[in-house]
DNA sequence: TGACAATTTAACCCATCGGTTCAATCTAGC
DNA sequence: GCTAGATTGAACCGATGGGTTAAATTGTCA
């Protein structure tokens, strides 16, 4: 009778072990790519074989695709944390511009699944049925933002809302994935927080006056002294 | 006495053979990455053999190295086309967050060897002591910008040319490298000819925001109308 | 012309790695 | 307990693909 619920002293587990499974595959596909993951050094990681693997997961492909889709999910998930709610739309902005940012920061290994799907051409993301909801709300949170401010006369009619996901999408994502070559080039005084901190604010306000009818609140809006923030 | 020079009607030619698998080679790893791509696939493309490859670069790991130096040389080769001498400061910086994005636009097997380059960590840019100096002059070309505009009166003081370059290279980048999984996720739309103008035409507006003393001075510089550019 | 070096061809080698076979073991329900 | 189906382990397979061997051809220079 408490049969599916209560795992309390079960030897076989086969969530736990797509879980685990799916776990050390997402890190070891982060961090190798596609065709460079082995699958048994995924199989090393786990606490069961690469005979499981293929059971649960018919081939690498489809475990690659579950990984994506599983990260893809667990991201967009953290996103919900962010309430915008009652915010004046130029705060709300600002402060989804910082939430990205520092979201995207946190979630290297997502960053980096997306930059190898780029490399794919984007060929398995366009498998997944599950991304369009979720895509439809991302916007949808730029899109009222963009409505309340253009009512409150606040920013101007022509912006899109898609171009200005587009914005911020563009400096929190280039910020974590091109860290190591952006470094090895140029020095890595912009990656420490103080630089983080500075990159985050530069991009607020130039978000903010792409957006702006009246660009004069800029700098009631951006405090341009470093030492703020 | 016309040995080097005259290749008249030789029938080796090892510059021509090395340049054609450098070729070759390119394409296929900025498609594949470093463990996608298959020498044998590489050598299909060249007018010489798998066996060329390995007799000219040692290994495949060398050829990717030589491919990465070649194609960087080639492409920091392309900015020097851009003249900013005479123009004001504003105006020189428009030119050159226009000119990149553009550069960028033009160079997509660059974009994705820097993209493979950061999923390696930029293992192998490290050992490229031949970019240093292509690097410091990229910079050099913004911080001269910064201190005319400083001097004029027209930047704040406190702008930081690396995180100005940050900034131009984080849309111009993204613009590129993310098409796939960007267009997949929110339409294409952003893609065609007039969205592209769009996205350069915010990005413009958005730099020079984060870096003019005077924002007034922004709609006269960005003329926010869509018909205009 | 003949020795020597650079270049090229064809055939081969063998470690790796995605994927499988098959039999053993576990769990639930009867 | 017994059977059916789900889960697991060990050993195996075969193609792929990076890299090599060795010998032939081409060019240089004395």
């Amino acid at each position: 009778m408490e049969t599916r619920e209560k795992s309390r002293k079960w030897k076989q587990n086969p969530e736990a072990v797509k879980a685990d499974i799916l776990r050390v595959a997402r890190a070891e596909f982060a961090r190798t790519g596609l065709s460079g993951t082995r699958i048994e050094d995924i199989a090393a990681g786990t606490k069961t074989s690469k005979r499981m693997i293929f059971y649960y997961f018919q081939d690498k492909q489809s475990l690659y695709e579950a990984v994506l889709e599983d990260c893809y999910a667990e991201v967009r998930e953290g996103e919900l944390e962010l309430d915008l709610e009652g915010l004046r739309p130029d705060v709300a902005l600002r402060a989804l511009l910082e939430f990205t940012f520092d979201h995207h920061r946190r979630n290297p290994e997502f960053i980096r699944l997306v930059m190898i799907e780029n490399i794919h051409d984007a060929r398995h993301m366009q498998k997944m049925h599950t991304l369009a909801a979720k895509n439809e709300r991302a916007i949808g949170v730029v899109e009222r933002i963009c409505r309340a401010g253009c009512e409150a006369g606040l920013f101007r009619e022509d912006i899109s809302p898609v171009a200005l996901h587009w914005q911020i999408s563009a400096v929190s994502f280039f910020n974590v994935a091109n860290r190591a070559t952006f470094s090895t080039n140029f020095g890595s005084e912009l990656f420490d927080e103080p630089g983080q901190a500075l990159l985050r604010r530069m991009a607020v306000r130039g978000i903010l006056a792409s957006v702006l009818k009246n660009v004069s609140q800029l700098d009631a809006l951006c405090p341009a002294d470093p030492a703020l923030d």
